[in-house]
DNA sequence: CCTATTATGTTATAATATAACTAAATCGTT
DNA sequence: AACGATTTAGTTATATTATAACATAATAGG
């Protein structure tokens, strides 16, 4: 893959998919292995079709293609398979656009951003601490205690800019 | 009301309806003038029954709650009324909750911040251009170009801790 | 091998949101 | 006031997202 000068590197990094998947199937293997819980091919190959999809993808977008290979598949298949995912910090869920997408840490904080491009419709997650402390700090001063955050902005990405 | 010394002035404030309605509808009702735009009847009659819940409220619980007074309401009447609410800044969207909130500060930048209570199901909308800027210059740092942001933070209220 | 637990299958339905077309109200102009 | 253009609201139908509830199957551990 090309690298442009004018695209920061970890914008591109998300264009990359050659090795993604299977490195993040095996990052969660490793990760339930530890944890005691089980990966079960059902779990697995759906979190394999979040991650096919390079996009934040629908629930029943996923439920369709999952469907081509096991007729069985219902609503509840993939609900079950994608809260089983979030709870592990596999998978977050795009509040803005009911959407599905792979996370690109699994086992760490979860308390990325994600920029979500209105044009291509790509989301890009990134961890940082700033945000994070950011609004740690905010909520703390207010005596709240917090316990999960999502901070989705939206735009374009440098690439539909250019366009 | 009476004021907690263990609770944040900011928090409390959401609790505190007595005239925050009017004075939401009359700025709203302003603002709308100035703009040349129309707060029709309905659209103000659902912005009222937005404040008029003190937590973020489903379409479906504002609609059965219009229909009591307006039969001709259906879900087209609601979505309408609740785009043309957001649009202009009177409303919010809480996209972890499906749900609607009045705008504290309509009119201005609608960089807040939504803090959740997962206890008592209120939110809180502050502005904070500490957490805004934050997510400004990441972005700008990343080559995207920022549109809109949502934060929200869900967590446990200073009320909600004590109990 | 048994059984408690976890995971999946299956059917139905709830909850949220929009499409598409019709009718009424309002605005600006004459 | 009368007209046409535009905006708003009514109406019906349906799309989209998500969960409830109960039956069956697979698996882990004693």
């Amino acid at each position: 893959m090309s690298v442009s000068k004018t695209i920061p590197l970890a914008w591109q990094r998300t264009h990359d998919h050659g090795q993604c998947i299977s490195d993040a199937i095996d990052a969660a293997a490793r990760i339930c292995e530890s944890r005691g819980i089980r990966l079960t091919p059902l779990r697995r190959r759906v979190l394999e079709l979040v991650w096919g999809n390079h996009k934040p993808v629908g629930a029943y977008g996923l439920l369709d293609e999952l469907k081509r290979e096991h007729s069985s598949a219902a609503p509840p298949t993939i609900y079950r398979a994608l809260d089983f995912l979030m709870e592990q910090g596999f998978v977050h869920r795009i509040q803005s656009l009911n959407a599905y997408v792979g996370c690109n840490d699994p086992g760490h904080s979860h308390k990325g951003v994600f920029l979500i491009c209105n044009d291509c419709g790509d989301a890009l997650e990134i961890e940082d601490k700033g945000v994070a402390n950011t609004i740690d700090r905010f909520a703390s001063r207010l005596g709240f205690l917090l316990t999960s955050q999502s901070v989705e902005a939206a735009g374009l990405c440098p690439g539909c800019q250019e366009a």
